[in-house]
DNA sequence: TATGAATGAGCGTTCATTCAT
DNA sequence: GATGAATGAACGCTCATTCAT
């Protein structure tokens, strides 16, 4: 039979319905429906659930971690604008998608059922904190611009938590904003701040 | 029969279970397994699976967030003591058992799902918030006081999850250790403070 | 603890669940609980859910087909009066209650699953049409009237049938008229009609 | 896997068994064993026991009483002839099988419990009494002829219960010649009989 | 590739029944 | 007599997965 639907678009349909559903309560046949296959026609192209739910994180890293990291990098923007546009780019990207962040719910959710998820959630986040950290870096020590990277991921995921709860998002500008004057409010590091990434 | 549990301890191992699996993961099987039971036997001490989830989540706010309100409603204590106390017992609470903030994980795990969950995780996180609100509030005006609540607790919620995603407990420590330090350092409001609660 | 019910009750409470629901769908918890009674208390009165039954469809007998065939033989009152109260008392019967007849509804759907059913049923049936057949012996030979007490029976039924399918009781009315009609056409035998029965 | 059953087969299958054992005995384990299946491959074919038992009560419709309109339908046959033709048919399908009438059980077992199951059964008497009906007007005018019809469909119905009691179908036979016999009985109307339906 | 029939294990739930208190 | 905790089997249904076509 022709082709219906290719592996992107199954993975890009899987990860609408996992961010809304959770893992264990997207079937597969949820999925298959969405591309409008059958769900013995998934197996063509995973092997099964969980490599379909990890093919669904590793696109989450590809893309929205991979945008951010791609602006923290790029020295031709002065340090603030770039962080400006990573939290323009996170407001956006949360604000417009119901469900919060696929990978804080997969790890509440399943980091410990489905071992295999860990490693590529743990990824998603030590690669989004690194890049704030690269910024935080030309205000702070590097170990300080680390934790205060960490701080702000896991301020991003508490308040998503509280936005879900309350069906609100005015919490999530409010964050944002917060997060923008605080790096502000730092005094500049006006010695070599050595982007001398790993 | 004999009475081989009772519905506390049926809602007290279904904690664990959910705490550490998740809703949809913890089956009424297993429930009844820890308690030495039939899954049967269950549903004379509850209805179904959601009613005694919310039974689970009942308890947790009459336990943990409970003790928090009266440890800030004990103005027989200095204001810093007070807050110094909820962040042990927040510590204490969260590091002495496996699997994070049940409260947390039912939020991004089944919050859409079972709207019954909403309005007691929502009654959860409202009375917590509140409950520092009441500290912030000897350093803040009502308004920025509660939004710093809101901040702590969303600090809290992210820390436990990456907590869990990278099995490391010491971003607990440190996140505690920040939040105190930076109510030591908020100026303290010399006049009518004025804690005339209700 | 002191008496809340007595059989007598019990055997009442489920003859109207029965007749209503049907016997698989009739549960222990609803008898009991209409008793004000908890499931396990009907053990007390009934060793099981099937002597309930057969205890109910003996109270049947004992009522409703039992009052007919007091009617049928009380020889004081002219035939056709006798059968005029007859149906009197039949319409009244079933369209004073909901679900019609418990002995029909159990006849088609328990009557195989239960052997222990079939005799009470038949016995209903059999009584029924012999003090119809009395009757009827004044108008038409013993076999005949016979055949034709056992039609009008079965007429009964399927009309009872017909009046929950279509949720209409007009029909009933109209089967009762019909059959008093004919009664009436039906020539009188003037010579020893001999209700010499046994 | 290669196929073991059809759509058809199941609703075949399924129909025997409801006939049998009631809508609430059979199981869809009953049913599934046997077509060879296990129960839960059922659900590919009906999403329910309920949709699987309206299938069955409409499969009824489309066979029996199809047959039967068919018949009355006629006209290249003298109505008599055609009334002797149904009444054959009708014989020759309720003794042919056991468990008598699978939407007469129906309607006394589940009617009510499942509202789903009205509509079916009110179609399925009613097609049946219309055909009737359209003899009759040969003899009786209009209303009267429905009337008739409706009375044999109650008589056929009630015989079926009885037949079901006693276990002996000469009932049933006797039955059906009454009802030839008083149609013969019944004088001609010579005018305008007017099947000129609609 | 895609289908769709089938599996088999498991789920939440029901219910007649038992029995120590 | 009445309770209510517990059983154990069964029920309708779900779902990830397999596989012949």
């Amino acid at each position: 039979m022709t082709q219906k639907t290719d592996r992107d678009t199954v993975i890009e349909r899987a990860l609408d319905l996992i961010r809304l559903r959770g893992y264990h309560k997207t079937t597969m046949n949820d999925v298959a429906a969405a591309c409008g296959l059958l769900k013995g026609s998934l197996y063509h192209y995973f092997p099964g659930k969980e490599a379909l739910a990890v093919a669904v994180m590793e696109r989450v890293c590809e893309t929205f971690v991979k945008h951010i990291v791609d602006i923290a990098q790029d020295e031709a923007v002065p340090v603030e604008a770039r962080l400006e546009a990573i939290m323009d780019e996170t407001r956006k990207y949360f604000l417009s998608r119901e469900g919060g962040c696929i990978m804080g719910n997969v790890a509440l959710e399943a980091i410990d059922a489905v071992p295999e998820f860990r490693p590529i959630v743990r990824k998603y986040f030590k690669d989004w904190i690194a890049a704030l950290a690269r910024l935080y870096e030309s205000r702070f020590p590097a170990k300080i611009a680390l934790r205060q990277a960490e701080r702000i991921v896991a301020m991003i995921q508490g308040t998503i938590m509280m936005m879900r709860v309350y069906q609100d998002s005015s919490m999530f500008e409010m964050a944002i904003s917060d997060i923008l004057r605080d790096f502000r409010a730092a005094p500049v590091i006006t010695t070599e701040v050595a982007f001398a990434a790993a």
